[in-house]
DNA sequence: TCTGGGGTCCTAAAGCAA
DNA sequence: TCTGTTGCTTTAGGACCC
């Protein structure tokens, strides 16, 4: 998908749409998750720190990402991907490989070409979103071949023609090329992959490693016959939080490690798992980064175990100077079933831990107080007088919303007290009014979308307002 | 206002057992 | 009994990906 967290908002959101949009963490220490294509222009990009996104692009909207919503495009998108291959293997929530010659759709150019357009079509139909495709005959070469598509493209990579276009590209277009491998080659002067053809396979291992080495070797000559697996099970499962300001205070440090390792066993439960290695990880206020692992005898799931090892591990750290990061992770993982009887072995009663689901944005599970609910930048709502809208800023005790809708024109500014008795979060609407394939779901789409179109309404009494700001107190 | 969160894989050192 | 080799497991760190 391109540009998929901007493309999303910008589809829900008339008004944003042909605009430069950030998606990313909004806090002072945030990173952009994805700039659309409008803001690369002003060269943000992913990974990028918020700070600098906003030097670049001041007046392109800054929202936080909403991974749920998210979530469920991406599910209709791999729904259609496994229609076409029973073999389709994610590789996040916006990319997947799908094997076309397994699922028996595609076996040439000619039918990998017209498979290729059709998805790209339902994915429009389906989403409203763009999508690119690349075609070629593995997954090292699908995978350039869809970067080149972007945005919203198709290419396809001709069997035969593979060498001649792989060698004057840079070695970094090269999955596992990232800053240091990049740099390490640069050094030994080798810049584009046919500059490590030349080198030669005993030199590449020289330089990189054995693994890494003939794995970049073989890539170079565009020698991938790595298959497309399907199911793959989680290795880990961690949490992690990066603070606003570094925690000095060493008791602080305890709690919040506490606190991490819960949440760390709720996923694991979530995900019917149990672990054996405990893992703690501390980055401190210069950014240096350690983990401190203990195995277990055997597999646990039990919060109080998992807390302990994380307590445990956290003695043998120094945090003296702050630390601006703390992260649980379990890995080892073993099935829940075996894990339950070991937790019962031990006799340890259940903690009453919450559903499964975890929110993605609050990580405190508090009473939702009346005045003090948050209105993070994006967000949807609902006026009882207004209708749908989305967050477009909020602080010093207001929250500026857009009212607009993903089929509406683009919609008026209001401004409110955070407290407003009449203003209410509100789930997203759906981006399409109707899918094309199955029957029409979510029932009350269209009422909706017809009953919350903002006509000229009494002013408010806020003044135009700039950007988004920044929700934190 | 420098640098997220959730993962994967590889390497190297150290301890231990055969 | 001493020494060397090999192999497995644990631990820590680093690079990379989206």
């Amino acid at each position: 998908m391109d540009a998929f967290f901007a493309s999303v908002e910008q589809a829900s959101k008339p008004s944003l749409r042909g605009k430069a949009v950030v998606v990313g963490g909004l806090g002072p220490r945030g990173v952009v998750a994805t700039a659309s294509y409008e803001a690369r222009v002003f060269g943000v990009h992913s990974a990028m720190p918020m700070g600098q996104a906003r030097r670049l692009a001041p007046n392109a909207a800054y929202l936080v990402p909403r991974f749920t919503l998210y979530k469920s495009i991406s599910e209709r998108v791999m729904e259609l991907l496994r229609a076409l291959s029973p073999l389709v293997e994610p590789l996040s929530l916006d990319e997947a490989f799908v094997d076309l010659e397994a699922g028996g759709v595609a076996w040439d150019e000619r039918s990998a070409r017209l498979a290729g357009v059709k998805l790209r079509a339902d994915i429009r139909a389906v989403t409203g979103l763009t999508g690119s495709v690349g075609l070629a005959a593995s997954k090292m070469l699908a995978k350039i071949a869809s970067e080149e598509a972007k945005p919203d493209g198709l290419v396809v990579i001709e069997p035969g023609t593979e060498r001649a276009l792989l060698g004057p590209m840079s070695v970094r277009t090269l999955p596992g090329v990232g800053p240091a491998t990049g740099d390490h080659l640069r050094r030994a002067g080798i810049t584009t992959v046919e500059e490590i053809v030349e080198a030669g396979e005993d030199e590449l291992v020289r330089l990189l490693g054995k693994a890494h080495g003939h794995g970049l070797y073989a890539m170079a000559l565009a020698r991938d016959d790595r298959p497309v697996v399907a199911e793959r099970e989680a290795k880990s499962v961690s949490v992690e939080d990066t603070y606003d300001v570094d925690i000095h205070d060493r008791t602080r440090v305890g709690l919040e490690v506490q606190r991490l390792a819960e949440r760390c066993v709720r996923r694991l439960r979530g995900a019917g798992l149990s672990g054996r290695t405990i893992v703690l990880k501390v980055r401190r206020y210069d950014f240096s980064t350690l983990t401190r692992s203990e195995t277990l005898r055997g597999p646990t799931d039990d919060p109080a175990v998992i807390r302990e090892a994380a307590a445990r591990l956290l003695d043998s750290v120094d945090t003296t100077g702050g630390v601006r990061l703390l992260g649980v992770g379990v890995s080892g993982l073993a099935d829940y079933t075996q894990e339950d009887l070991f937790a019962q072995a031990a006799g340890e009663r259940a903690v009453a831990e919450g559903p499964v689901e975890e929110h993605t944005a609050a990580p405190d599970e508090e009473p939702p107080s009346l005045a003090e609910r948050r209105w993070p930048a994006g967000h949807d709502v609902r006026h009882t007088r207004f209708g749908h809208g989305w967050v477009q800023g909020s602080g010093l005790g207001r929250v500026t919303v857009r009212f607009e809708t993903p089929s509406s024109q683009p919609g008026r500014v209001r401004t409110f007290r955070v407290d407003d008795p009449d203003l209410e979060a509100a789930d997203p609407l759906p981006l399409v009014l109707r899918g094309t394939e199955g029957a029409n779901e979510a029932p009350g789409a269209g009422s909706q979308a017809v009953s919350s179109v903002p006509a000229s309404l009494p002013k408010s009494w806020s003044g135009s307002g700039g950007g988004a700001a920044t929700s934190r107190p």
